[in-house]
DNA sequence: TAAATTTTTTAGACTCGTCTAAATTTTATA
DNA sequence: TATAAAATTTAGACGAGTCTAAAAAATTTA
């Protein structure tokens, strides 16, 4: 049952805006997919019959579990092509999103097993937004920048934003590597730099200018 | 002036199309594209509006010099696209065309000369025909397999087909390189396999086998 | 709770690209 | 060169997706 590139575009859009147990309503989706409520209304009749949506007239919509599973198929392939164009296209962060939206829709089971591989299959986007796997399953935690942490939050190291071999080198050197768990033990205020405790162990201290570039999983 | 997905293929099918003098005819396209000859002169009349072609009547099409150029960045945009699938991805060569037919409709200058950059601005595909530069120039030259070479023809050694290490570990015992220039000595009849004169030194015996992997570009 | 407002849906029309069937032009053949 | 055959174009229609304007339902407000 392929979809076409405008299904695809609703069915992504709707679960962007999917809030548990609340529905979508139609000039949500209007607004967000920059078109008019009845030519909204039009395709929910159509996704209704595909069964991709759950639609009552005048009570909004939302996705049935082929919807969601649809929706996450889809985020994964724009966030998987979000990592290539960042990662090894060198584009910035603000720059991806636009150009992903449309490989995101190219057809081709094959291409995304082999592009997620040769990305060495990554978990997170540039963003901190987790990635679905091949099912169409997410873990459910969320990135977060280091510098973003506040005292006493337990985390583990998950990504780091910079690949620059100097970067690496210097995080290396400061015995910090992924996979390490980290507590903040202070924020200093006046310059935002960290006091972490790692592995439990050994106490270090890391600039802002560096906690910004170090991505991490809350416990 | 922005082309939809469906006016950019029938300008690159007409480009493929096209032989030097020759209008192409409608029937022709019909075939290619998979469609009815009726749907073929409706579109032919949209593109001649937008001097992408010129059209007359019952004597075919060409197309113009804007028309070749539009061409060519599609083409441009194929040929790498299915360079990144095969040397990145680790497809083969068989099964790009349909990935990229898809990849060619992304509209993105930034990312054909991100792409170009990170593929090492290759100046063949992986089937040997030219990539056309950003201004949709192509070298006039094309890649010739060294087994198809006669007695006498100079040329350079441009890519390999077979990428395995033992075939590249091969080449260099023999003392083949990329780059490397070769004169046909002889093609022996009984077995097609070749003695060659590299860079006007050494001579060396290649077997057919090998010289069907070998792509040279002729003098 | 009745009126006013907002949201949503319906009805009808438009564009894009396609199709079939019929008409026309070109080309091949006798 | 007249005629048959093939190629091409025209005419009219359709589906997908969109729009505007009007009708209907839901929500807010008085």
């Amino acid at each position: 049952m392929g979809l076409s590139f405008t299904e695809e575009n609703y069915i992504k859009q709707i679960y962007r805006l999917s809030k548990p147990g609340v529905p979508v309503t139609t000039n949500a989706i209007a607004n967000c997919i920059q078109t008019k409520a009845s030519s909204v209304t039009d395709m929910l009749d159509k996704l209704a019959v595909k069964k991709l949506v759950e639609y009552e007239k005048y009570k909004g919509v939302s996705l049935t579990t082929l919807g969601k599973k649809t929706a996450l198929l889809i985020v994964r392939k724009h966030r998987l092509w979000e990592v290539f164009l960042v990662q090894k296209l060198g584009f910035t962060w603000d720059k991806v999103h636009e150009i992903a939206e449309q490989l995101e829709h190219i057809q081709s089971d094959e291409l995304i097993d082999k592009l997620d591989a040769f990305l060495g299959h990554p978990k997170f986007d540039p963003h901190g937004e987790p990635i679905p796997d091949a099912q169409g399953k997410v873990k459910n935690q969320k990135l977060k920048l280091l510098s973003e942490c506040v005292t006493g939050s337990q985390c583990t190291i998950t990504e780091v934003n910079d690949d620059s071999a100097s970067f690496l080198q210097h995080l290396d050197k400061t015995g910090l590597k992924l996979g390490h768990e980290l507590e903040i033990a202070e924020v200093v205020d006046y310059d935002k730099s960290l006091s972490v405790v790692i592995n439990g162990k050994k106490n270090i201290f890391i600039s802002q200018h560096i906690a910004k570039n170090i991505l991490v999983t809350l416990k």
